[in-house]
DNA sequence: TATTGGCACTCAGATGCCGCGAGTGCTAAC
DNA sequence: GTTAGCACTCGCGGCATCTGAGTGCCAATA
């Protein structure tokens, strides 16, 4: 059956050109994958995949390359995810079970990301989602000024430094942390702001305007853990792949550099395929990144997708690969958060 | 007098060089820069400068190209520091009175620095030096598990979770709290481990495991404290000026890219001219960094310098305006500190 | 002694030409 | 549907040539 092959002979074109970087021609793809058919046949059946717009020629009369739509039916319908190796795995291992706190945790994970595909890797921190308060702490910093800690069940911790109008005694604080505590912990973030709703008036009239300012500065620190905040590591492999791109990569390092653009980017991916999201090249709309593929997935946090990670690298990448291993590290840094 | 000229021929060269990335000749240097001379006498001059190694030529009858030793005389001798323009001195104050907490504060210093020099910035978190401890918090997890803070003046939270061997009730946590406050409050981090030894002797025979594993995390979260940490910024402005550098920039981003290497590289470096510390091209030890030059200078906290700021671009730079700016930055981010 | 005009010389880079060969597309035969 | 054969295309590397910016040096000048 014609199609059949012509389907392999694409898997064949993506897997060459992936490898070797050149426009692949017939004759190189019968030497290497034995299809049983001559070189002609395979050019009928390029011929083919060029009408349906899945290949293309850099030049006339040079070997074909896959266009996005190529290694799009690649993802979707050929590749078989490769397992990591053994000492992959034990590097993702060794390298997270070493770590303490959140802000470690995501970063050894970034790098581990970034060394395993040889991309430029991101993990965005657990947003607001389903988290909850774990504290809230009120400390004393001069006797004027508290430092807030919000706590969140995800291990994020966000601080923020309020100016008091009035000076304040320790009981009083120690009261307003003790009682806030009681109202907030274990709820969820985004139930704090009506749960403190008239909070202050627990206290005395004087006491309340004092009480008012540490309450606004606790939904600060809520707003500020809805704001979403990603770590990103391997940006030189993303330097050194700049002959993958036709132009300069600045551009594409620009796109990348604004931690906002990054962020609506994968909050507007969605899971699909094996469980991760995937934007081929033109499949993305932003400005500058018409040449990358982005690739991510979620993590959770009690059972929760709290946030996403995924990789960067321009269209010409080990997709099977790298799929393999984002869903892999996914797959760890739960593990890990668990407890 | 001759010298006189030759220098002026120097900081001419840079300059233009600077300006143009183009290697200055004997004409254009004199249709731009009105020496009173002909350009067969600067020529002279500049056989004298390409003698002491002041200049080199790319090849041989192409116009001249300062070198490390150029730069170094230019900066040493001729750079007069050109202040900031009002804007930027806006766009400096703008961005940084909005900062709350410590990360915030330091990751928009960091993006100012690299907007305002074009080059890749980096900032260092202030480190252990005279810091003090502000506040030791235990926070109940789960009933085997705690999360320990420990919270220095200068703003830096360090986090740490402990598995306890054994359950515990939520007085006796408030007590090690207390206890622990009582006698660390206020104290420098570098004095924190003689403080608490033998410390679990204040509790019951029976507690004394429990509390003796709650001091190793605390200590563990000094060490972290120690543990230096930095956030860059821009490195796409690196990878822009790719063709400043003689081979690939990967080199270069991948010694980056390992902040062990900055870390290292920032801390060798002490002050000396115009408050600032400066290592051009060569002068730089490390591998890879040889066409880079490295521009840093200190900040304050409470009137102790904490840690060190900088940027790190191609020796083709802009010396008198970096150092400008590096200055501004640190001086805005230690009055921004003084609070 | 410092400066200058003049001039021969050098060499990197641009331009243009040529031939090679990988690779295609097509056709006619199987 | 497959294949062999063949003419054709065109990117690329190699080679020769040309040009001009820029140098280095020398003899003349002030």
């Amino acid at each position: 059956m014609v199609q059949q092959r012509s389907i392999e002979v694409l898997r064949a074109i993506v897997q060459e050109y992936i490898a070797t970087k050149e426009p692949v021609g017939s004759k190189t793809l019968v030497d290497r994958h034995d299809f049983g058919v001559s070189s002609a046949t395979i050019r009928n059946d390029m011929a083919l995949l060029e009408e349906e717009n899945l290949i293309a020629a850099p030049h006339t009369s040079s070997g074909r390359v896959p266009t996005d739509k190529g290694y799009r039916l690649f993802v979707d319908r050929l590749g078989e995810v490769k397992p990591l190796s053994g000492s992959e795995k034990n590097a993702i291992e060794t390298l997270l079970l070493g770590s303490n706190d959140l802000d470690e945790i995501l970063s050894n994970t970034v790098r581990v990301l970034s060394k395993l595909t040889n991309q430029m890797a991101m993990v965005q921190y657990p947003t607001l989602g389903k988290s909850t308060v774990r504290n809230v702490e009120v400390l004393s910093v001069t006797d004027t000024k508290v430092l807030l800690l919000l706590v969140t069940d995800s291990g994020r911790i966000e601080q923020h430094t309020v100016e008091l109008a009035q000076t304040y005694d320790q009981t009083l604080i120690d009261e307003i942390r003790a009682r806030l505590n009681a109202v907030l912990s274990g709820k969820l973030l985004s139930s704090v702001q009506e749960l403190i709703a008239g909070f202050e008036k627990n206290f005395a009239p004087d006491k309340q305007p004092l009480v008012k300012t540490i309450l606004t500065g606790i939904l600060d620190s809520v707003d500020a853990n809805k704001t979403e905040k990603l770590i990103v590591a391997g940006t030189s492999n993303l330097a050194r792949r700049e002959s993958d791109f036709s132009g300069s990569i600045t551009p594409v390092l620009d796109a990348l550099e604004e931690q906002v653009v990054l962020l609506r980017l994968i909050s507007e991916m969605q899971a699909e395929q094996h469980g991760v999201s995937l934007r081929i090249g033109s499949e993305n709309k932003f400005e500058g990144l018409s040449e990358t593929s982005v690739l991510v997935t979620g993590y959770e946090n009690q059972g929760n997708e709290v946030a996403k990670l995924g990789v960067i690298g321009p269209t010409r990448m080990d997709y099977s690969g790298n799929i393999a291993a984002v869903r892999a590290v996914a797959r760890y840094l739960t593990k890990i958060l668990q407890n």
